[in-house]
DNA sequence: AATATAGGCAACCGCCCTTGA
DNA sequence: GTCAAGGGCGGTTGCCTATAT
C-alpha cells in the first residue's frame, strides 16, 4: 500500500512542477474537471501520477487559495482548532476558506519550532490552573495548548484538569451551522459535514467542554485521538446568531454592511452560528485571551461552509 | 563577499479509509 | 465477505531563500 499503481510508472516525474505543467493541469481541469485523478495525467499530457497532480491542483493551482500571511482571526482560529482535534489539518483547514491543509500544517510546524526554541519561563503552570483566566500570560496558555497537544499525539492521558476549557466561561470557537446545505464537489460524500453534524448531535450528551465538571466517561473520549469532540457544549442558544442569506458576521472579522473582507466572499459565511463571548488578541507572542464573560460584545469569527 | 544557519514551503511517502467489483 | 484500486490525509523530507556571522 501507499504506493499506488499509477506512481510505480517510470516515467513519472517527480520534484517541483515546471509552469508549464502548472498550465497544462489547469487548462485540462478547468475543462474538462478532474473525475479520476488516476487518468488525469495522461489527459492532460502530463508526466506525473495522479496523486502528484491531485496534490498540486488541491494545494497550489486551485482557484479559490488565498497566499500569503494568516491573519490574526486565522491565527485564533488555528490555535483553538488545533487544541481541540489536534493534527486533523484537513478538519482544521475546512474551516479556513482558501487555506490547505498543507499550509496549516506548515504553519504550525513552523511556529511550534519557534516556540520550543523560546520556551515561556512560566510555563511549568500547574494543570489544574485556569489557563483562560484574565491576568494568566499568553504566552503560558500558548505552551500549555502546544503541550497538551504534544502529549495528546503520544497518547499520554492527562488529568482532566488539564482540560484547557476547564471553568472557562465558553469554548474558543465557533462552528458551522450549515450541515448539508452546501455541496463541495471535492467532497461528495460530506464527510466532513457528518464529523460537524455528530459534533452538533453530541451536544446535548457530553460535558467536555462545558463549565460544569467532566465525568470520567466523558473523560474517555477527550482522551482517545480518534474521538472528534463536540464543538459546543451546554450551550445557550441565545448566545448564537444564525447568520442570514446575504448577512455578515458581527464583530471580529466581520460586520455587517461591512462587505468585503480579508477573509473573501461574506457570502460564503451563510448559516453560520456564531459564538459571542469569546474575545482574543493574537500578537507577536500569541494568543491573548480576556475573560470571556466581559466580552458579551464581542464576536469570533465565523467559520466558513464547508 | 563568502559562508553558515534558519525558516518557509512544496512535494513526496506511507498509511488508512472508502468504494466497487 | 474479500480484495484491489483510488482518494484522502498526516508526517516527513529536501530545496530554496533570507538572514546572520
Amino acid at each position: 500500500m501507499g504506493q499506488h499503481s499509477c506512481c510505480n510508472q517510470q516515467k513519472v516525474k517527480r520534484g517541483l512542477w515546471s509552469p508549464e505543467e502548472d498550465e497544462k493541469l489547469i487548462r485540462y481541469i478547468t475543462t474538462h474537471g478532474y473525475g479520476c485523478w488516476s487518468e488525469v495525467p495522461e489527459k492532460a499530457g502530463l508526466q506525473r501520477c495522479g496523486k502528484s497532480c491531485r496534490l498540486r491542483w488541491i494545494n497550489y493551482l486551485r482557484p479559490d487559495i488565498r497566499r500569503g500571511r494568516f491573519s490574526a482571526e486565522e491565527e485564533k482560529l488555528i490555535i483553538s482548532l488545533h487544541a481541540i482535534v489536534g493534527n486533523r489539518w484537513a478538519h482544521i483547514a475546512s474551516h479556513l476558506p482558501g487555506r490547505t491543509d498543507n499550509e496549516i500544517k506548515n504553519y504550525w510546524n513552523s511556529w511550534i519550532k519557534k516556540k520550543i526554541k523560546k520556551p515561556s519561563t512560566q510555563s511549568s503552570a500547574t494543570p489544574t490552573q485556569n489557563l483562560f483566566q484574565p491576568g494568566y500570560s499568553s504566552t503560558d496558555q500558548l505552551d500549555v495548548i502546544i503541550n497538551q497537544n504534544l502529549a495528546h499525539q503520544n497518547l499520554t492521558p492527562k488529568p482532566v484538569s488539564d482540560s484547557i476549557f476547564l471553568n472557562s466561561q465558553s469554548p474558543f470557537f465557533t462552528f458551522d451551522a450549515s450541515l448539508g446545505s452546501s455541496c463541495d464537489s471535492s467532497n461528495p460524500s460530506g464527510s466532513v459535514r457528518d464529523d460537524l453534524a455528530q459534533d452538533v448531535q453530541a451536544l446535548t450528551s457530553c460535558k467536555i467542554w462545558s463549565n460544569n465538571i467532566p465525568t470520567s466517561a466523558n473523560f474517555a473520549s477527550a482522551i482517545d485521538p480518534n474521538y472528534l469532540p463536540p464543538l459546543v457544549d451546554s450551550m445557550s442558544i441565545g448566545n448564537l446568531v444564525t447568520m442570514e442569506e446575504g448577512e455578515t458576521s458581527v464583530g471580529g472579522c466581520y460586520e455587517k454592511q461591512q462587505g468585503e473582507t480579508d477573509w473573501g466572499d461574506p457570502q460564503n459565511y451563510n448559516g453560520l452560528l456564531m459564538w459571542d463571548q469569546m474575545q482574543g488578541d493574537l500578537g507577536e507572542e500569541g494568543i491573548q485571551v480576556q475573560d470571556a464573560s466581559s466580552a458579551l460584545d464581542t464576536t469570533l469569527s465565523s467559520f466558513p461552509s464547508l
